[in-house]
DNA sequence: ATATAATATGACTGACGGGTCACATTGTAG
DNA sequence: CTACAATGTGACCCGTCAGTCATATTATAT
């Protein structure tokens, strides 16, 4: 959806600049968002801008996609997205994903306000397109799990998936949170304090809170 | 807030224009949303709009505190705010919360959102001081719950708590999706449809997912 | 009925910023 | 080195709309 001429780009000026834009609309939203702030931030000129994107918008909508795209290489490195137990999907690479956090609270952050809808229709095609694909990959959590006999089968699966997004939903919001209290390097104890977190939200999604 | 002059307003008048600024704001953002169009809307002239409120920023906070006030009314007036279990604590108020679903979804999505902070900054500190009153209303569920033992107790409040939220936020907003489907009067069936659902979600609150 | 205060109105203003464009700079081919 | 294409640049243009204000209307007081 970009120009030609910003393909063209070296990778770091591509980077540079998208950065830029993720960062001002994160800080700003859509509207408040100036492109000459992030012309500036990028290094480049206003008119540059235009030279890559027809217009705020698409510059935007290529943020996001950039992002994610940028997440999907990391995730993949990290996780093989073998069938795993839903119990042990957050467990497994709990530590994968706290360094994620750690090292791109920006972009975690602003995936997450996309994911959460605040970017309005804007991102609507996109959400609709990535809430298919979680899903889809979730309910075969719960299929699976179903079939070993890890999770009650009593239930819809679609009333299951809704608990289970819930659930990880929330804790993951709490985990971005407290991330952007560590104003330098988190130490060994804080991740441990991360991966007990991790182990009473799995808890919990498997026996519930009742006694 | 609002000058003298609006409150010297009929109701009538008062609430046509925060219903009128309510799904302005609800349907184009807050930065998008035109005074213009507000005024036209409540039958005003846009200047009268300026001799209520000092600027668009005032108007926005005073509609969404004028929605909570408006269901606080309700809300006061459907549940007594006994001490209840947590359990009980969606059940007990399932119909009340559906009609009102029904009756004002426009206020519900407009309070969804801004809860959700779609709005950013701007109600920042509504979201605050609402999060606080509603976290300890929730955290009294929680103990309550304890003392009865009816809530495991291995497990911190806040944590707990988070868990909580997590549930019936999503399962809300579920409700909230599928109300906005029925375009004509919801019928028994769907209530009923909508009951079992909550019994469900509380259902996997108590037992959770594992089996 | 008249004077005065309060409120209603919509044409107008000014700021803001997205998007353009004429020109500058750099890259490339022959 | 020259010509031409591609890219970079930022001053400028122009639509939009929040907020103002001079004037009209209505309410209140005497």
């Amino acid at each position: 959806m970009p120009k030609r001429t910003f393909h063209r780009l070296d990778d770091d000026k591509k980077e540079r600049i998208m950065r830029a834009a993720i960062e001002e609309f994160q800080a700003h939203g859509f509207e408040k968002a100036k492109i000459e702030t992030i012309a500036q931030n990028a290094g480049v000129a206003k008119g540059s801008i235009y030279q890559y994107f027809d217009d705020k918008r698409e510059l935007f909508l290529y943020a996001v996609t950039w992002g994610l795209e940028y997440f999907m290489k990391i995730i993949d490195r990290q996780t093989p997205l073998k069938d795993m137990d839903v119990y042990d999907y957050f467990l497994s690479s709990g530590r994968d994903r706290f360094e994620l956090i750690k090292n791109e609270p920006l972009l975690v952050a602003f995936s997450t306000d996309v994911a959460s809808g605040k970017y309005g229709t804007l991102t609507q095609e996109i959400n609709n397109e990535l809430g298919r694909v979680g899903e889809e990959y979730e309910l075969r959590l719960i299929a699976n799990g179903k079939k070993r006999g890890t999770i009650r089968d009593d239930l819809d699966d679609k009333v299951l998936l809704l608990f289970f997004q819930g659930v990880t939903e929330k804790f993951t919001m709490k985990i971005v949170e407290k991330v952007k209290d560590f104003k330098v390097e988190p130490t060994e104890e804080q991740f441990l304090e991360m991966e007990d977190f991790m182990k009473n939200m799995v808890s919990l999604l498997k026996q519930g809170m009742g006694r």
